[in-house]
DNA sequence: AGATTAGCAGAGGTTACCTCACTATGTGGC
DNA sequence: GCCACATAGTGAGGTAACCTCTGCTAATCT
């Protein structure tokens, strides 16, 4: 290892990166009057929706506690973006759904992020994009994914 | 454009990379008793010292607004890692500076942290890490950090 | 000197988290 | 059928890391 002492930390570069991409995002978000915080409960909701999905179910998503995500879901459901439904199938529960109006500002969402994304990205020509994937492919290769041979989706890291 | 569908967002790719990181960091800091914005304010304080900072200047460097730097080195004046002193040149002011104790922390820290970073890293073969490192340089030069409202951190880290 | 500006901190608010405790419901043992 | 226990959601209340507004003191400008 050569790492010589004027090159800068990675994990800086990183952090200073990702913070200008969290930042940009963040002000993606205002025009459509969501937090960060809102919007990933709304995009976690479209992707593993068909039926709603429980509060618990969503904190495991979130890696938050249950408590926690009521709160989301209660200004969620202020802005009606979310319903919540009682589940028929067990009384204690409660399952939560994307209204027609969320499941329209996510749409919105998605593409107001990628339109701020891409902008930021712009400053690298096409092959150091691609090369940039290929990196954090890598780096991001923690489970190693066993052959597909159909169990579970074993989403750990958050 | 080849830009195909399925290719992951180097966004989400970043973030995902970004959390990893973060977390390995936050958790190396947990036996040096220090959270990773005390542990940013200490690293500020090692790189820009010589006769001390003011609070407002750090509170600069950390983009966050001047008041709420007072509490972070309230916290760090009270594990006695930073010390106030009054300005000579200017008696308004105070100049904070690391503490003989902080000082060897802040050594501590770094190595614990670079340690923990790299092998994190150490997925890259050398050629990739070098490569990475350009690519990082040139998604940061010179984006403007906002000012930032409420909350974060994600952080649950910054 | 008097007005303005700069540096810091007190008071109090907000957000995104937490734990603990409670109620209502479901489940297994006998 | 009843009791013990687990589970789902939430009220109450707490914390960390931000914020603004306010006020005091010290420096600087005219």
């Amino acid at each position: 290892m050569h790492n010589n002492e004027s090159a800068p930390d990675l994990a800086d570069l990183f952090m200073q990166a990702s913070r200008a991409i969290r930042s940009r995002w963040r002000d993606s978000l205002i025009p459509a009057g969501v937090t960060p915080h809102q919007s990933r409960v709304l995009s976690i909701l479209g992707r593993a929706e068909e039926s709603g999905m429980r509060n618990s179910h969503l904190a495991e998503r979130l890696h938050i506690a249950a408590r926690s995500t009521t709160e989301v879901v209660d200004q969620l459901e202020e802005k009606q973006l979310v319903v919540r439904t009682p589940d028929p199938g067990d009384r204690r529960a409660t399952l939560i759904t994307l209204s027609p109006k969320g499941r329209a500002l996510l749409g919105e969402l998605s593409v107001m992020r990628k339109a701020g994304m891409d902008s930021y990205f712009d400053k690298l020509n096409e092959q150091d994009h691609d090369e940039l994937v290929r990196l954090l492919q890598i780096l991001n290769k923690e489970n190693p994914m066993p052959p597909r041979s159909g169990c579970r989706p074993a989403v750990k890291e958050d």
